[in-house]
DNA sequence: TGCCGCTAAATGAATAACCATTCAGGCACA
DNA sequence: TGTGCCTGAATGGTTATTCATTTAGCGGCA
């Protein structure tokens, strides 16, 4: 049994029960137990509880954003961009329900170093679509006097909270790509340059 | 001295510590010290340290929902309306930042009575949103393919998103009103009929 | 006014529970 | 038998909560 192995079912264990129970409120025996191994084989793979949600956070999530840039680097239209990003974002909130309810707590958090962590993780998603709207303003086909940093936030706002509303319904109340196509169009209907 | 007096003065404590700490990482002996009362009395107000976070919310949040609600409907036109609730949910950020940060991390819990409750006083504040937008569609304003419940969740969402910047940043990085204003002029021209 | 006794409010040290982390030993395979 | 991985009971530190004791305020009485 390759340590891989068994470092890679924690991880998983870790999502499901930080997403149930919080991190301060889950036990390392919670996760022991979700991964089916001994608590003390869980020290082992990390330094300590804080370790296991940092490594979460990066090789989940890492993963998922280096997806989203691909994607929307294989588009040309600035538009397409910013529909693909909406879709790739409620997709992922479906698709992996765990981690979604993870980002929407923990990454909240007042600690010191989450709130670093979320910085440098979270500018270099948000950053996507500024990058996006410059391309659309310099193309003319956006309006010159919205401000990317502000458009970026209330795009991505948007979406986040519509991820809300699915992690906190057992079931989702609206249509993944319905919602998507709404939320991208009335954005870019609101960033249309005339 | 009034008993309701000491209430006050721990919960005002409570909403510093909360901010400042988390609830989780928050002492007793911190809110204690920070009310200048002993450990022992708080719990002559308070059933339990959970208990102080639900009256936060409660009297606090309440507060600040009711205000927002008068505002609003002291307006007639929509529009105004839209840009009267950007403008005062940011405002808000600004001058109470202690209890913008714990909305901010506490309601994101996965404690079920939090989830319970979030649901439930958010719903109220959210479904401003919402008549506003169905009253500006009954007038012929607003696009009527825009689903309000969709709608009201991505305005909250951008301006719940601008106010983690607030909260994140040590100074404001935007002006209030320019702000307020942008996204409510984005978002306006977005659900706007032609 | 000054004194006494009573009640309610406040105190903070002691308790008790919880749980992250450690580590002495066990197991399996070469 | 030696090596490396794993185990899970024991440890120790932390902190919410309790409660025996103190303090403050008040009314009645001489």
């Amino acid at each position: 049994m390759k340590s891989s192995n068994k470092h890679e079912k924690i991880i998983r264990a870790a999502v499901k029960v930080f997403a149930k129970k919080g991190f301060f409120s889950a036990r390392i025996s919670d996760i022991a137990k979700a991964a089916k191994v001994a608590d003390g084989t869980i020290y082992l793979y990390f330094n300590n509880k804080f370790d296991i949600l940092i490594s979460v956070f990066d090789e989940e999530i890492g993963k998922f954003i280096a997806q989203t840039k691909k994607l929307v680097d294989q588009e040309e239209n600035p538009q397409r961009k910013i529909e693909i990003f909406a879709l790739k974002h409620l997709s992922m909130a479906k698709e992996n329900k765990s981690l979604a309810e993870i980002i929407q707590m923990e990454l909240r958090q007042s600690h010191k170093l989450i709130k670093e962590y979320r910085k440098t993780i979270f500018s270099e998603y948000v950053d996507i679509i500024s990058a996006i709207i410059r391309q659309g303003q310099t193309k003319g086909i956006f309006r010159k006097d919205v401000k990317p940093g502000i458009a970026k936030r209330a795009f991505f706002g948007a979406l986040d909270e519509m991820t809300r509303l699915w992690v906190l319904s057992p079931k989702p109340p609206y249509d993944i790509e319905d919602t998507a196509k709404q939320i991208s169009n009335m954005f870019l209907q609101g960033i249309n340059a005339n």
